[in-house]
DNA sequence: GTGTGTGAACTTGTTCACAGCG
DNA sequence: CGCTGTGAACAAGTTCACACAC
């Protein structure tokens, strides 16, 4: 299945003297936007310097952990004060490569394609929305927020000119995997799938699924689970040191 | 920050006797869907028997995983043969809890929220499109796909009737907060959050994000990190103290 | 032989608890 | 004294490897 095993199991190098920043866990990686965020409503309410506790209960996690988490990027906290927002936020952008700017490609301009073209994700943000794809001639030429969208059959072209570095595909499931790999050959090598299909990319493309159905079945998992324990509550369970409460 | 702790840390019941199912760890919950959908694939295009390899390789995981996650749902497969795939599509959606209608309220209805209401993702599992949300007039009262627009001091009246399960939240980030308390006072336990803006929401409301820009910004990392590892590779990397820049 | 089901080894992630700096 | 930074303990999740049922 994997044609090029990256680091299948056993690592023989001893250590690569330092990459270029210290290893980040996937883990902490996800929470550093969440980090962000909040430190970016707190500067904005006038809060200057913030405690690994507030970050935390705001982000509801544990304080550890956003000490860890932080630590991990270096050394920016202060003792006994705590850490300086602006600042923070500066090396969080640094640590996630935010300091430059990612032209992204959206594939397939339905409903969905539309709203996120529109979006302030993007915006916000160092990502702009550099070319819009669809394949249906009279969405062809037709522009969203100044920018038009082309026939993917002009996507080698196009991606030439801007290197453009993340693919959002929103179209229908069953053309997703062609639209994958059109943007895989255009060079383009972070993929960010909202069509309700599994994908096959090679190795060294980054592909993550953005997915409704999942997450209602997620959620339907959870709901079920809770209607099984009130249902365990209600029928026997003799409740002896209860803390009534 | 944290008004009512739920389970803080210290768990005191010793052990509630064995819950509905056997205890299915969050990891495993998370791969449940896709390989629902996998499963669905391989029948649609008349595969009736599938070993957890062909699922692993399908899902981009071990074929170890598969037989664990699947080994927590019940013993299900057939040694020497593998699984019954619309058995096990069955015995998948049980432990989902997707043999129930679940009954689906969005409150926001923009681009995003318009998109979501007519999505396929809803449509194809047991998830109903019970209730719409909106508070701008000239919005109110439109239908999409026969479900009417109505104003959210509505939702107590239409909660009650329809005992909504999950809510979607799709509004401008600064309203966020006040739609996810009154979904939670109108007893919706389960918050899917399209936002941009992290909530605070009492412990025993499940609330999940699916959040372009944080999956945007990991994109980011992974991009970044690639882009480090390409300059590493070319550069001998003297590193001095002076950061300049 | 073939492929499941599962203990046991291992890896990753989380939390504790405290030394030490400001 | 308050709060960071981090080693060490712990918990969760993954992978290996093999007994065993078909």
């Amino acid at each position: 299945m994997a044609p090029r095993t990256p680091r299948p199991n056993g690592d023989d190098r001893p250590a690569p003297a330092v990459p270029p920043t210290r290893r980040i866990p996937e883990a902490t990686v996800a929470r550093l936007p969440v980090y962000q965020r909040i430190l970016e409503e707190l500067l904005r309410s006038g809060t200057t310097t913030v405690s690994s506790e507030l970050l935390a209960s705001a982000a509801q996690v544990n304080a550890a952990k956003v000490r860890k988490d932080l630590s991990l990027l270096g050394s920016f906290g202060t003792r006994g004060a705590g850490y300086d927002a602006a600042f923070l936020i500066e090396q969080i952008d640094r640590s996630l490569g935010l300091d430059r700017v990612w032209p992204v490609v959206i594939a397939g301009i339905g409903n969905l394609g539309r709203a996120l073209a529109r979006s302030q994700g993007f915006a916000a943000r160092n990502f702009r929305v550099a070319a819009l794809l669809d394949n249906d001639p009279s969405i062809i030429g037709e522009h969203i927020d100044g920018v038009a969208v082309r026939h993917p059959d002009e996507l080698p072209a196009v991606a030439a000119e801007l290197s453009l570095a993340i693919g959002v595909i929103t179209t229908p499931a069953p053309v997703a995997q062609r639209v994958a790999d059109l943007l895989v050959d255009s060079g383009v090598r972070s993929l960010l799938n909202f069509a309700p299909r599994v994908l096959e990319v090679p190795g060294d493309v980054l592909l993550r699924y953005v997915d409704l159905s999942i997450e209602l079945q997620i959620m339907s998992f959870h709901q079920a689970q809770r209607l099984g324990e009130e249902r365990a509550v209600r029928l026997p369970v003799i409740r002896s040191v209860g803390v009534t409460r």
